[in-house]
DNA sequence: TAGATTGTTAATCGATTAACAATC
DNA sequence: TAGATTGTTAATCGATTAACAATC
């Protein structure tokens, strides 16, 4: 729903870096910045930062660099950092309550607004501030409070049929840490975060590469 | 330390998702099965599957598809799960306890063996059959424990301080929660997970593009 | 042999990066 | 003007995938 006709993928998933490491620097009262200065901090080559940001039109000045403050607002607006982004977390173990702990909220202008288990225990509690439905009332809260992003953190026997509800429900993103590899419909999106794999995989890199830094 | 001249980055990503599937395979009977069966289960091209296998040489049957336990046998000794694999967890605040419980030994080679915090309060008890020590016996442990994995769990302005302590102590791979890109040598593997950015990513490839599954 | 599916070639696509003219 | 750094071109690299000959 913002502007921009196609930004790579590459480059999207940069985006929340850019914003945070800006967002950082603003606050430290940073007022410019150059690529290399910004390859430093967050290690992506500058020539990349460079083509990133100019993907969105000339947003530096040659010889100076870039103006934090400025930077900072045309990003914050690329992100839709003024309208608060409620999700809804599914499955409230020791995963998803360290999660509810976290706080996405300060950093950015996410929370989690909604938390379902099926544990009798511990729907109808409040826990960091969230309130915990049943399973049962899982159509009707996404709806009311216009969710349309979950977050899954539920056994994985109950992977797919969770994403098929969440589905009918109307949500069209889906955080997944089961390491089920679930199917959904064209048009919902999901991002795996898959502990394991990523553990196994720094392993094997380890054991068989040099291996220098990397990651996401 | 194991086998093959040069796998691509992207295929050693792929390999433990091919090995957990496999796993799951063989404990359900499956005997035998296809590059494009695998592809409906695991999301992956089937031509991409096969591109991939073949990288450690002829692995399947032309006009039959790939033994299931011939197959798991041989990913399990690539990912060299025969030897028990020792990771320390530092920080033991809400995600690091989820991690604790999380019992990655179960479904791979993976055990958190020693837990390190510097609240008095935690340190000695054990949490989910993992002793917790003082920051102070880091370098100690993880020498003598053999450990050269490291969970980051910690706040992040420690961050940085902490992961130079880790190398110090040997540590060679680096599984990183906190939102810092910490700076490490050469020979040193840092792998993010950065959780406020996969859910912002999320969040912009939904209001930016049309979306279909992707993730990791 | 007929049918099926691999392993691999070759084309395509997307992302990174060196290099430098443009320009503040 | 002299110095610095952008924005962009062009080369390179790596990953994906369609297509099909090889072969079980």
């Amino acid at each position: 729903m913002t502007e921009q006709p196609k930004i790579p993928r590459a480059t999207a998933k940069r985006l929340p870096i850019y914003f945070r490491y800006l967002t950082f620097l603003n606050d430290a009262g940073t007022e410019r910045i150059s690529s290399s200065e910004l390859s430093d901090a967050i290690k992506f080559d500058a020539a990349t930062i460079r083509r990133d940001f100019s993907y969105f039109g000339a947003l530096g000045k040659r010889g100076y660099g870039y103006d934090v403050k400025a930077l900072l607002d045309f990003f914050s607006k690329v992100l839709d950092q003024d309208s608060l982004i409620n999700v809804a977390l599914i499955g409230v173990g020791h995963l998803g309550q360290a999660l509810l702990n976290f706080n996405f909220h300060q950093s950015s202008n996410m929370r989690i607004a909604a938390a379902f288990d099926v544990n009798p225990e511990r729907i109808g509690h409040v826990l960091s501030g969230v309130p915990i439905y049943s399973m049962d009332d899982l159509q009707e809260q996404i709806r009311v409070q216009r969710i349309n992003i979950a977050i899954l953190t539920v056994p994985q026997e109950v992977a797919q049929d969770i994403t098929d509800e969440l589905i009918k429900a109307g949500i069209k993103g889906i955080l997944n840490f089961t390491p089920v590899r679930v199917t959904v419909p064209a048009g919902v999106r999901v991002q795996n975060v898959d502990l394991t794999n990523e553990l196994q995989t720094l392993i094997y890199f380890i054991d068989n590469y040099g291996s220098i830094t990397t990651g996401n």
